[in-house]
DNA sequence: GGGATATGTGGACAGTGTCAACAACTATGC
DNA sequence: GCATAGTTGTTGACACTGTCCACATATCCC
């Protein structure tokens, strides 16, 4: 805990953020939950995006997380798989502000050097754990990436399970696909 | 045109987020771009939100005529399912701050029916043009929609293909899974 | 100790979305 | 033809936001 002053600001803005959504998020608002002024997150971070990139980064080590419980004590790669796709889709379902902070500090030009670190080391961990660490496979780890995210959106969208058609129904058919030799 | 304000200020918003991104779209900006007072939108929308679902309604349809001007003069399957994820990333990577409003008007809950409607002809016109209209290919169609969206986001980010590995390379793996029978 | 550096604070400012009150134009009843 | 109601547009004002600045305090190095 070399800065406690530090941590605690992204602890409270990650508090706002699951309270009260991204827009209850200020400044001002953070300072106060962490006991401060206004102005005192500008002590820690350049500016209200640096905060959120740290608040992101930290929710990325929180997914990570939580996929790596729901994979690793499967044995068999479809397991993995399947078990793969569905923490991650739950995580979205039960955290969905926090999953879109993620995905929107993911898209910006210019990332964070920290949010970049965290992605980096998501990325091998899958490779590891889903793939078996094969070197040719780049391609198939992004694809899967790229569906667990897209299934995500689709599902905390909501739209589609209104319409008799659940996450685990897409998540059938990926697996099916993805599982084949 | 039975109202052509209304349509006016959507294009100026459109313009506005084209040229200089989301913060750019501030409703003074909207309405001079118009000709008009910064508070005109108000006269044809509830708020800023009502506005910037009309912008993602409109930018839909565009995405839809993309989509089907690519997708629908090829003949195979195989061949369309590459040209569908060809032209859906295309256009995320092209015009990625309209994408990124669409799928974040599409994320919000309550969502403007103006969007909902734009969404329901989107998936049908998908259903009939790549999939044959089976009605079985739910599951099917949402894997379908949840893959591409996965790969524009993460081709969007960038970091994939600074890694040596482009969208094509994705699309590959999905549209060879996604063809065998 | 004393100076430098890090950390925290309140004042002030420009920019934002939005409410309210008012003006002008349009159409509709008689 | 004209008053009335409704639509469309404008300016004034307000609360709130991120951020710059100048100032206080605390901590560390010599």
């Amino acid at each position: 805990m070399i800065d406690g002053t530090r941590s605690r600001l992204i602890e409270s803005a990650l508090t706002l953020l699951r309270e009260q959504g991204l827009e209850g998020v200020t400044l001002r608002a953070v300072g106060e939950l962490a006991g401060l002024s206004r102005m005192a997150p500008y002590r820690h971070f350049a500016d209200k995006k640096a905060l959120l990139a740290a608040v992101a980064a930290r929710v990325m080590t929180d997914i990570a997380a939580h996929i790596a419980a729901a994979v690793l004590p499967q044995s068999g790669q479809e397991e993995r798989l399947r078990a793969f796709y569905r923490s991650y889709v739950e995580y979205a379902v039960e955290h969905p502000e926090e999953y879109r902070l993620v995905f929107s500090s993911m898209f910006v030009a210019g990332r964070h050097p920290e949010v970049e670190q965290a992605i980096d080391e998501i990325m091998s961990a899958l490779s590891v754990d889903i793939a078996g660490g094969g070197r040719r496979d780049k391609a198939a780890l992004a694809a899967l990436l790229a569906s667990a995210h897209g299934v995500a959106e689709l599902v905390t969208v909501g739209d589609f399970a209104h319409k008799g058609i659940g996450a685990d129904d897409i998540i059938d058919v990926m697996v099916s696909r993805a599982a084949r030799p």
